[in-house]
DNA sequence: CTAAACCCTCGACCATGGTCAAGGGTCAAG
DNA sequence: CTTGACCCTTGACCATGGTCGAGGGTTTAG
């Protein structure tokens, strides 16, 4: 584990498939620990903030903010109760299902609308602008 | 239907129950004509004004943008084929599939690792921050 | 007549997650 | 030594859907 390579900017972004931009992007927002820096102010990263921008991206993919990402990355490095990081996850996951019955519930609309429009001729009486014009279409 | 009673800004405002700002930035979008004004510059609505506001809300709540609105609205106001009207609808409902198959999977993973959690102790251990650590944990 | 309530325009600002440009310094190869 | 690739900072910009403030003019009630 005594790996104490250093690498550029660029080469930890090429090697996490991300921009540089991105990376100090990251920095500013908290999510990266400030790194060393070289006599020339160039910043020196060890491979393990490849790891870092890798578990960033998989909280992103599961939806995480980055903000909640910060929290998430703060637990893994200074430890912290497990229920913290369920606390987040349960959050996350009532948003996500709540996100998913709002979109049912437009799917639903949406897709019986569809069905019911020919999709010939003009758009007078085409029940999807129809149902958008009565003032007792659908609750809001 | 000669109801040319004209209205304040602010009057179709409260009638529609949105900002007077907002229906002054759906006129600069081309949501809304321009309407005519009073020597003083003000503008005056006619009642029609306020469905073409439920028009737009309802269209939100359906996942719409405000540009596909735009269209719509274009559409009802000077006509043209159902089936444009019936392609946008299709399109948003791919779109709303698509999200709500992201957020299943999203939810799918979450609901697991959140079950796999004690909620107890030190976050050591914890499945969620492992999976996100793990170089092969989720494919992103 | 005065004050409150209303209207106008123009332009800046909010969150989110970056991305890019300007203007300059550094480093390695040839 | 020069060229190109790399690095630095600061600050602006993208989309989305508004929201707010400044600095004015107007209208209406008392």
């Amino acid at each position: 584990m005594v790996n104490s390579e250093k690498l550029t900017i660029g080469r930890i972004a090429r090697l996490a498939s991300v921009g540089v931009d991105t990376i100090r992007f990251y920095e500013r927002r908290g999510l990266l620990p400030e790194p060393v820096r070289t006599a020339a102010g160039y910043r020196l990263y060890n491979t393990n903030t490849v790891n870092r921008l890798h578990f960033i991206r998989r909280a992103k993919a599961l939806g995480f903010s980055l903000e909640e990402i910060t929290t998430l990355l703060d637990l893994q490095d200074n430890g912290g109760p497990k229920a913290k990081v369920k606390d987040i996850t349960q959050r996350k996951l009532d948003g996500i299902n709540s996100k998913i019955d709002d979109l049912e519930r437009m799917r639903d609309v949406l897709s019986d609308l569809n069905k019911q429009c020919s999709g010939k001729g003009d758009v007078c009486g085409c029940p999807i602008i129809d149902v958008l014009s009565d003032p007792h279409g659908i609750s809001t």
